[in-house]
DNA sequence: ATTTCAATTTTGAGTATTCAAAATACCAAA
DNA sequence: TTTGGTATTTTGAATACTCAAAATTGAAAT
């Protein structure tokens, strides 16, 4: 079994890769997601490589091995069931439920997990709209736009949110900004940079571009 | 916060302890019950004497400080939650819990485990029988006999089973013996050290005198 | 072609936990 | 009171992870 830091950096690597297109992790930038100085990062990366969990080239990077991404898919499906089951079940709040996850990824059996899985219907997406990946196999990739891309269209649905620290969720929930929203743009401003959305029931917000790229959307079903 | 190696500590040592009768823990017992070797326990029980967690007088034995078995009441708490909320929320088995529940209580944040309370409706036992401590002050000891004192009585119900060994769990559950379970007395010798019971709508069971002592019974309620 | 700089790796060291095996202490029997 | 023998402690070493700081590399800028 891994320890938790080794899952921790599996994941890591994993959602690092996601972000910059499939290439190759550098050192800096996993050093920096996993909050440790960049010797360590090196250090376990040689460990993991080691392990057959990830493949590295010194100076070059590193990237999962199958191996490390089926183990990578494993947990992140243990972190999203989980914090779906958080909400939905013990009644936390979805913009505080990752660090909760965080911890209990680590700590939850295939067992207990499966049976949250039965418990929740089988769901494929976690409070966020992340996806969740499945037991087995791989998931569909699915194709979002960014609120920052989507200014044409004036009638969305809010799909995902790409963020995890609980001020920025924080701040989307108490304007009404959830997965599964909808909103109506009401200006997009090239010039200062900014969109003005109307989320259905609540008042208008205006956003950053920085902010509007962290929200996934699509069009509403209906 | 301690490490779950801490808490590991901390619990065995109550648990020895209550099972002594207060008295000092020698440092033997610890060790096996903490699986490791002497050298590694007295090693451990110095740090934790260090941190004010234990009292340790070298040859001694070691016993909670008052702060020692604070923590190891939460931890129990957080354990016995845990195991309940899995049998009643995830329908496991009562008698696989336990190692699931040993992973879990050193993951669950006291938000999260105050919810499991909540949603449980604040429960005095978990699945075994055992009393789950309350959040703050101590629990009033329950005084409860075992099934090998108490051969008078005919009638009786299966209050506690003091015994996390899954095979014996599970031969207990196969015979209808679980906590809440009304028993007769069939009979009682103690030539050949074996008692017979019989547990409400399943057939006459035969036991040991040792593990008649593991199962703990109070007289029916009604 | 050389300089320069940022990213990366290496080195040396520390913490927490463990084991194996040698040393010590205590109790109890002779 | 000497001898055991067992429980306990000590010692030395290993593993997994971490940091600080020095050394190295490689690529971009001159």
């Amino acid at each position: 079994m891994p320890t938790s830091t080794v899952e921790n950096y599996l994941k890591t690597i994993y959602m690092q890769q996601q972000r910059a297109g499939g290439k190759n992790v550098a050192m800096g930038k996993l050093a920096k997601a996993m909050d440790v100085v960049p010797g360590t990062a090196t250090a376990m990366i040689k460990t993991l490589a080691d392990s057959g969990l990830v493949d590295y080239k010194p100076r070059g990077g590193v990237s999962l091995s199958d191996k490390g991404e089926t183990l990578a898919l494993h947990i992140l499906r243990r972190h999203r069931l989980l914090e779906l089951f958080l909400v939905e079940v013990l009644g936390l709040d979805w913009t505080e439920v990752h660090d909760e996850a965080e911890e209990l990824e680590h700590a939850t059996s295939d067992k207990v997990l499966a049976r949250i899985d039965d418990y929740l219907g089988h769901p494929d997406t976690d409070p966020h709209g992340d996806p969740i990946p499945p037991a087995k196999g791989a998931h569909a990739p699915v194709q979002l736009k960014s609120l920052a891309d989507s200014a044409t269209q004036k009638k969305l649905v809010i799909a995902r949110v790409v963020d995890q620290g609980c001020e920025f969720l924080q701040f989307l929930n108490q304007h009404g900004l959830r997965p599964g929203t909808r909103i109506n743009i009401l200006s997009y401003d090239r010039v200062v940079d900014a969109i003005t959305v109307k989320p259905y029931k609540h008042e208008p917000v205006t956003l950053g571009m920085a902010a509007a790229g962290k929200i996934l959307v699509e069009k509403p079903a209906t």
